[in-house]
DNA sequence: CTGAAAGCGCTTACAG
DNA sequence: CTGAAAGCGCTTACAG
């Protein structure tokens, strides 16, 4: 209704009779002992009753930084990403810096309109926790404004720290070589990197070789539409390409667990069993790996170890301009072996149960 | 390196031989006429070239309102959440208005910070996207600014838009009722409302008075830890209390798909079959319902109605702030039938399938 | 059609 | 220990 419905730092001086710039500075933290305690604890009394906050569009435009963090990410759809993105900020506020949060699905123009809104709002950094194909080129305007940007589990293209899918794959590629498995299959999402130049590839061909033992692997890749659920929706599609296979693998990777959980309804569906007829893995450790049935055997995420480092190295970025950057790098994750490849009887397992030993029981 | 950094307006105007003011007026939008076009278009031109882009923080300064909306929800846990924010920003968006968004995790502090950041940025308005026990005290700070606050299925203490999740678990309980069940569950999570008090039940319990029959409701409670999944948990910790139950029901609606999810995989797990042996159906249609083995019958949350319609009341709030706040209101979801209440043969029944029919099959 | 002045709310120097 | 002055980058009146 009125006009002025903020209070500013001129209202509490002038309430408290004494300066504007006395005020700014009693209700600063750190300031203590340049200033009287009494006229102190008299203006931030006053400041506390009439609910004087501190307008933050004024105090950026008078210091020279920000402590804005633009993060853009895709919040919807994939579940690990928001809480990729809520570990990094919170990392951001420990540190003491801000989060201005963009998610791609929020505009039709996504990243270009990220990037005009971190730079309008001059954040000091940029967290780029989305992986898309041709990030550098769209995030330009970053670079001509000499932004310090971090890619979080978003692809070497920039300093940052990300997730080491090669060796996860190499992991449970080894441990389905040592139940007995002999012809593997790979899923994955029709992309424009095809599943044989993926590192997760890689990692499977690795570890085939490391064996020594002639080992099939078959890539079952299976078109990805945009939608709600869009990775579930690429297991099931890969069932039925793998149903209709006369020589099936009996042992299948999934790029990622939801892969691995629509791929497994639909061998449910089809009257097959898992993990007795097929064993199948996935990727991620998602909260609905240890709650489906059967319980998949997967990879974990450390996410918390990703976040924590990668934000030091956008701080070092922000801090130090002057040094080289540091090189991408990658975190391994760990191994969970539950139900959904044979290695305890179904039964016996629990939802939760995170074991880690030498496989016990062989695949025929 | 350089201490002015980014290109302002005044360093326009210098380069095109003009005033500040003309530079200001010339990247308006709307303002055309006014202006000669050559002067504009120099103008324009220069400031692509030089790579200007106002500074928000100056423009927020200056006018009297800012664009801000602040938006308080919870990104993690609950993928349906993060779609409902989704939505509610792109409506935002499209309405002009920039999202302030604050997730409860991402401090201890939780809403007493999120008031905090609105404040001292000075949103026009908030929407308030979780339920939470105490809401009306947490955000007093926001209604003592007489800031317009929107509940975005947060409940009924805030003008807004909701889903009425008694009408779900009516119609959800209907048709079970139709299939022949006469003994019903009800998996609700340990919480400071009992199930018995929730709206769920009260559909639950209206439907059964409108059959005429003789009908017994049982509610199973489980304790939710906070944690990634506690739905899922809930569902599996629910599962355990109803297999230990002597009297079992023969048809169970969970409070979520995800509680159903974790019923439906501890069910499995002790060999135990739905639909075959004990229906079950949850609420929410979320992706994993039906990818999921059985498919989960369930109930819609029509998000993207409820966004809409939540948006145009806080525009309201905001443009005629005189107007009385109008009540706040529920909108139902849809029925979809799937394989879990055994409607349809399991086999026949495909992951997507929505059917909106009379039952055919009866229980048992 | 264009410009000089004032001011949004705050902080950073610099005086006293 | 406290205050008057200047200014961050922009927009809103108001002159010419």
């Amino acid at each position: 209704m009125t006009s002025k419905p903020h209070v500013t730092l001129a209202d509490v001086a002038e309430r408290a009779g004494v300066s504007v710039m006395t005020v700014s500075l009693a209700l600063r933290e750190g300031e203590v002992g340049r200033m009287s305690n009494e006229t102190r604890r008299r203006v931030r009394e006053t400041a506390k009753k009439l609910g004087y906050r501190p307008y933050v569009a004024a105090q950026r435009l008078v210091r020279r930084q920000t402590n804005l963090i633009g993060v853009m990410a895709d919040l919807v759809g994939r579940p690990w990403l928001a809480h990729k993105v809520d570990l990094a900020i919170r990392e951001l506020l420990g540190r003491g810096y801000e989060p201005l949060l963009w998610s791609n699905e929020w505009s039709s123009s996504g990243y270009e309109r990220a990037c005009d809104i971190f730079l309008s709002n001059q954040v000091t950094g940029v967290v780029v926790a989305e992986y898309a194909g041709d990030l550098a080129h769209v995030l330009k305007p970053l670079m001509d404004a000499q932004l310090p940007v971090v890619s979080l589990d978003a692809g070497g293209r920039f300093p940052g720290v990300g997730i080491d899918r090669r060796q996860a794959f190499y992991d449970l590629t080894t441990h389905l070589l040592a139940l007995g498995h002999e012809r593997l299959g790979f899923v994955w999402p029709e992309d424009p990197q095809t599943a044989e130049a993926s590192s997760r590839a890689k990692g499977m061909q690795a570890a085939i070789r490391d064996s020594d033992r002639e080992i099939t692997l078959s890539f079952i890749e299976a078109p990805r539409v945009p939608e709600q659920g869009a990775d579930l929706a690429v297991g099931a599609r890969a069932a039925a390409r793998f149903l209709a296979d006369e020589d099936r693998p009996t042992a299948v990777a999934c790029f990622v667990d939801h892969a691995a959980l629509g791929f497994i309804s639909q061998l449910h569906r089809a009257g097959i069993r898992v993990p007795q007829d097929v064993a199948v893995v996935g990727f991620g450790d998602d909260t609905e790996a240890s709650y489906s049935y059967p319980a998949l055997t997967t990879v974990t995420r450390p996410f918390a170890e990703v976040c924590e480092q990668a934000m030091d190295v956008l701080l070092g970025l922000i801090n130090e301009p002057q040094r080289e950057p540091p090189e991408y790098r990658e975190i391994p994750g760990q191994l969970i072996i539950r139900e959904s490849c044979g290695y305890r009887a179904a039964h016996e397992a629990q939802p939760d149960t995170r074991v880690q030993a030498e496989p016990a029981l062989v695949h025929p």
